[in-house]
DNA sequence: GCGTGACTTGAACGCTTGTCCAAGTCAAGC
DNA sequence: GCTTGACTTGGACAAGCGTTCAAGTCACGC
């Protein structure tokens, strides 16, 4: 194979795993599946990473940070918020669905994460990542639309991560992109009956009236 | 050993496989370690089962089963909607939160039944399992609280279920049983607001006069 | 051009895995 | 009591795994 500087080659490792992991499952992304993949003979792994858990963490962080939100800045400011919404949900339903083994890749991750030490920080690692994710596209959807909601943009955002969770896991089992689209869309439409029209000339951030003292024993609008 | 009939056999070691991988993970349970917590000589596992698959198939099957609902007929009836849904949702909660390593088994064994061709069944049968015995609690919700719900049981089934695997993944992570706990039962707060009270006399089957042939794309009470 | 050191190679090692099997053991029926 | 067959045993096997390492190769700075 070319030589190349090791940094580089690291990449190239990562993106290989990240390939076979997506397709053939994470028991299959063996430190030999992974030289075949990248075209590099057994050795070159052990030469860039200690461990081959070395090589899962950074495997993880790279679709970890994969997964982060794009093309948010597109939605046209001054829409309705249930447009808004359904837009930007769509739009992460879309992402996800075409990209089934990656999808189904991550919860491997986590799973794994939870059970063996090596990797303890990834699921962790994970799941911040969508939770500020998550709460990043609601201030978003926020400033766009002109709305604040009835609950703590934080504690919603668990939320978000927790329902397109669920519904994901549903549709990787039984495949039925029609329910999946229409739970995913039905949630976006709860959310939107979430947001509460900011007045003119008021404070941009979100909910800062919630007492964050006061235990949320209801996600319901009040 | 003593001597045990198969079928007896075959009981013990799917016990035994569950009691390994539930605590250990799916990855360790593994023939020989199944047959040491049985307390058993390795032949003994291939003498009851042809496979380490049709092993896993039966721990699988075993686990969907014992995570049906319990205690559900001691609801008082004529209660309140609020409160039955928060007696069933709560009662459901510290089912999962007291078997941590078995709640997680359920992700693993999901995950590897989409990964490998043997275990083809395992994933749809626990989620064609989990979604009838959703929809058995909410139909008994609407016997015990004389209401009906907005939309088909069943969708709201895949609801309940979706909702439930996305918290309960992300308590298994970050182990915070505060923000679980608040989020389903916020969740159930938002159940009880899609019940629509029964007027006596009125047929007892609920949400009958939703045309089925019709899109929901929204979640949201009308 | 010529080292020098970064990069590559693939064989080898020890370990664990699922599976098989020949031999052993024991309870039940005649 | 003996025979039969269901049940048990644990060693053996091949395959695959992560890891190591001595040897080889090549680009780059002097």
């Amino acid at each position: 194979m070319n030589r190349m500087p090791v940094a580089e080659r690291r990449e190239q490792l990562i993106e290989a795993a990240l390939a076979v992991a997506s397709r053939d499952g994470i028991d299959a992304a063996t430190v030999r599946a992974v030289a075949a993949e990248a075209g590099v003979s057994l050795g070159v792994v052990h030469y860039c990473f200690q461990d081959k858990a070395e090589l899962m963490r950074a495997m993880a962080h790279a679709i970890t940070q994969q997964n982060l939100p794009s093309g948010l800045d597109q939605i046209p400011p001054g829409a309705p918020v249930a447009d808004v919404i359904h837009a930007t949900v769509s739009g992460l339903w879309h992402a996800i669905s075409e990209a089934r083994g990656a999808q189904l890749l991550t919860y491997e991750l986590t799973t794994s994460s939870l059970r063996q030490a090596e990797l303890k920080e990834v699921a962790i690692e994970q799941y911040r990542g969508s939770w500020a994710a998550a709460a990043g596209v609601l201030e978003h959807v926020c400033a766009a639309a002109q709305v604040r909601f009835a609950i703590p943009i934080d504690d919603l955002a668990r939320v978000v991560v927790a329902v397109v969770d669920g519904f994901s896991l549903a549709w990787l089992v039984d495949g039925d992109d029609v329910a999946a689209l229409r739970g995913i869309e039905g949630f976006g439409a709860y959310l939107a009956s979430l947001a509460i029209p900011l007045e003119p000339g008021a404070a941009d951030s979100g909910s800062t009236d919630d007492d964050p003292s006061a235990a949320h024993s209801s996600v319901t609008p009040a």
